[in-house]
DNA sequence: TAACGATATGACAACCTTGTCACAATTACA
DNA sequence: TGTAATTGTGACAAGGTTGTCATATCGTTA
């Protein structure tokens, strides 16, 4: 937690030195990320510096809840949909997932790199809530087969592994791929086709 | 590439680099990965370092050189199998995969820490062979879709995509996950379930 | 054995990093 | 205005990094 002295800041120079942050982390791993430089671009002293935070990771701390609570935000919409069928609350997430990368880039840059990442830092920084947005993959399936939408003979597990998987994926290529598809547009096109692949591999057949 | 100097040393001495250096590059990215530590391990002064390699990337390309090289000789056995069946030859790549992964673990987690770093650094050192690679998906699958495998509505590009990155998620998971399956049995069965799901999503409907 | 080429070495410069701390400046308040 | 509390500052120590280079040692060959 930043210190009582760094929220009395003038918002101003608070914003900015949150902002110059933002940038460094979702530019580099956390590890590459220096306080030199940070302070350099956000005009402040060294010492300034740790009258407002502990250390690197107390501010990187700071930055990745308001992150989580932004996405939250985002996906609380879609969350709410509980009428819709499954396919259409899968493509719900993915869409909400590259909206958000799409209006939020640096933030979702930094969750990207966390991800990609050294696996305890993750752990460490985000393991309670990754943990639960598994478990959300997991029940939104459950939830799907006791409706009949998805076969009775797939193993709810591997089906929340790979769709949660391709969550991932699907946001990093679009916040740094290039070599599969020439745009943007294509790409969302190529995102509906992968849920309507998901869709064919795993709903009841017509008739049963 | 290593100098003369390096290829003329006894053959133990240059083991011995070579094996602390995988093992110092399958434990953190390139950019973490110090000369120091390396050479106090490998038991080899500063200077000497100097004389084997041009910098830390000169040692850090022969190693994924000779990593690839062997993956290469792996995948030959699979490659050949071209009279298999679209959903056979997939699951062999993704076998393939998992076994060298199994077998070579720390080869395949420097190639993996790789992928999940720098990209720019990742086609620097990796780029040509990985449009190859790529490309192998792509032929697969329009051969497949040629054959009337899959349906013809499929889109290749996209579904290549999808099955090169749950290639990638897969082997991912093997080396760093943890949380989503209990063992590697169940693991090895999950991914075999996978293959069904794409199976379903893209063959071609029975009686078409 | 002597001499020459190949190989090994670690001190060194130059540069980076983090965290601390004595002190300076500013602000708030009486 | 004067005092006290808050906030700002950059030099500094201690540690890390890379790449170089003069020097020492080893081996081979004459």
């Amino acid at each position: 937690m930043p210190t009582p002295t760094f929220f009395n800041l003038p918002k101003q120079k608070s914003q900015r030195i949150i902002d110059v942050a933002i940038d460094e982390f979702a530019s580099a791993h956390f590890n590459d990320v220096s306080i030199n430089q940070l302070i350099k671009r956000a005009e402040i002293s060294r010492g300034s510096f740790y009258q407002y935070f502990e250390n690197l990771e107390d501010l990187y701390c700071h930055i990745t809840e308001q992150i989580a609570h932004e996405k939250l935000s985002y996906l609380h919409a879609y969350l709410e949909k509980k009428d819709a069928s499954f396919f259409e609350r899968l493509k719900g997430l993915y869409s909400t997932g590259l909206t958000f990368a799409m209006t939020h880039p640096k933030y979702a840059q930094i969750g990207n790199l966390l991800f990609k990442g050294d696996p305890v830092f993750k752990q460490k920084i985000f393991g309670e809530q990754e943990q639960q947005s598994k478990q959300f993959f997991i029940d939104l399936l459950q939830s799907a087969q006791n409706k009949g939408e998805i076969r009775s003979d797939i193993n709810i597990q591997t089906a929340a592994f790979l769709f949660y998987q391709m969550n991932l994926s699907i946001s990093d290529y679009y916040l740094t791929g290039t070599t599969w598809f020439e745009s943007p547009e294509e790409y969302l096109i190529a995102v509906d086709e992968m849920i309507n692949i998901f869709k064919r591999g795993v709903e009841t057949k017509k008739g049963e």
